[in-house]
DNA sequence: AAAGAAGCCAACCGCGTTTAA
DNA sequence: TTTAAACGCGGTTGGCTTCTT
């Protein structure tokens, strides 16, 4: 009963692909399709396991592929998702024409991941890190606070200080009269106490934090709090995921824009698997275990990916 | 110029789900 | 209906390239 194996474990070759075997490949799938990846390799002439190929062609020879940098409004797109429906890379994908799961997810933990931690933000939850604190500290006693205030500070020490330091990451200390850093060892120490003690403060007046949007501090807010925001760099004061925090484009920043209008849908089947996700997230009922859906779809009916405020989007899961 | 560190990405691994015998 | 492989996905790793000291 079952199936036949796929391949010959111990007769497949493993490891980069050689370009006559991409030709290989290639050449069979233009031919016959993809429809049994068991015996592509077998009759494409190729010493490797059929998922192997698949993953070569999904991966990599795909002629519809994308292979170079992302752009602004394709990380814009990364982050806006990720802050949605997390590590589900091949949701974020089938919004991104042209790029797979394995693109974004390596793109999402060489860049975006430490470009989101440089500007204070926890990569996971899309909160601040001081915001993150600041909620944890309120259910402890003041002794345990401060304990987690070094905890904290030695979790993002190093990240923060190579980013001041090596990546000449400069940033205004727009409450503070501190100067800004600069790469000297003393300096490099000074930094690391601004950032603790406002990080204490915060975290030590937590009922001063804003309760609704807890990373837009553009209203009246506590100035130790902001003080806290004001010591990451790049200052999180008044933060949105926008071109003044990714791109470099300006104003005119696709990251400034309500996302992807105009493109076409390429991922049908994905874009509903989203669809119930994101509606999963914003309060749809259940009923027997399954999502009632409510009428006010994100997506209109042209598939254009969305039209909803960037803000929708960035209501934290947490 | 050389060595080590860091960055990057293709490929592999393992797990849960689906499907075919 | 049962079983085992295919499939799809996210996590991890190995090795090549680039950067820093």
């Amino acid at each position: 009963m079952g199936r036949i194996p796929c391949c010959e474990k111990d007769n497949v070759k493993r490891g980069q692909w050689t370009p006559e075997e991409d030709n290989k490949l290639s050449s069979y799938i233009a031919q016959h399709g993809t429809r049994n990846w068991r015996l592509i390799p077998k009759h494409a002439g190729l010493q490797r396991c059929g998922k192997s190929c698949r993953l070569r062609w999904t991966n990599y020879l795909r002629p519809d592929l994308k292979h170079g940098q992302f752009s602004d409004s394709e990380e814009h797109t990364i982050v806006k998702l990720h802050s949605v429906v997390g590590n589900r890379w091949s949701l974020i994908a089938a919004q991104l024409p042209g790029r797979t799961d394995n693109d974004v997810k390596n793109h999402w933990n060489t860049k975006l991941k430490k470009k989101l931690s440089g500007m204070g933000i926890d990569p996971v939850t899309h909160k601040p890190f001081s915001h993150l604190m600041a909620e944890i500290a309120t259910t402890l006693a003041p002794p345990q606070v401060a304990h987690l205030a070094e905890a904290a500070l030695g979790c993002f020490k190093d990240e923060m200080l190579h980013l001041l330091t090596k990546k000449r990451v400069n940033f205004q200390f727009q409450q503070s009269n501190v100067a800004p850093v600069n790469t000297t060892h003393d300096e490099k120490d000074d930094t690391v106490e601004i950032i603790k003690l406002n990080l204490s403060r915060a975290i030590q007046e937590p009922d001063m934090l804003p309760s609704s949007k807890p990373w837009d501090f553009t209203g009246a807010t506590s100035a130790n709090f902001a003080g806290a925001c004001n010591a990451f760099p790049g200052s999180i004061t008044g933060f949105q995921y926008g071109p003044s925090s990714f791109g470099n484009e300006g104003a005119k920043s696709p990251w400034s824009q309500s996302m992807c209008t105009g493109s076409t849908c390429t991922a049908g089947e994905q874009q509903g698997r989203l669809q119930e996700k994101l509606e999963d997230e914003n309060g749809g009922e259940s009923e027997g275990g399954k999502e009632i859906r409510n009428g006010s779809s994100i997506f209109n009916t042209d598939c254009v990916l969305w039209d909803l405020p960037s803000d929708d989007l960035m209501n934290p899961i947490v």
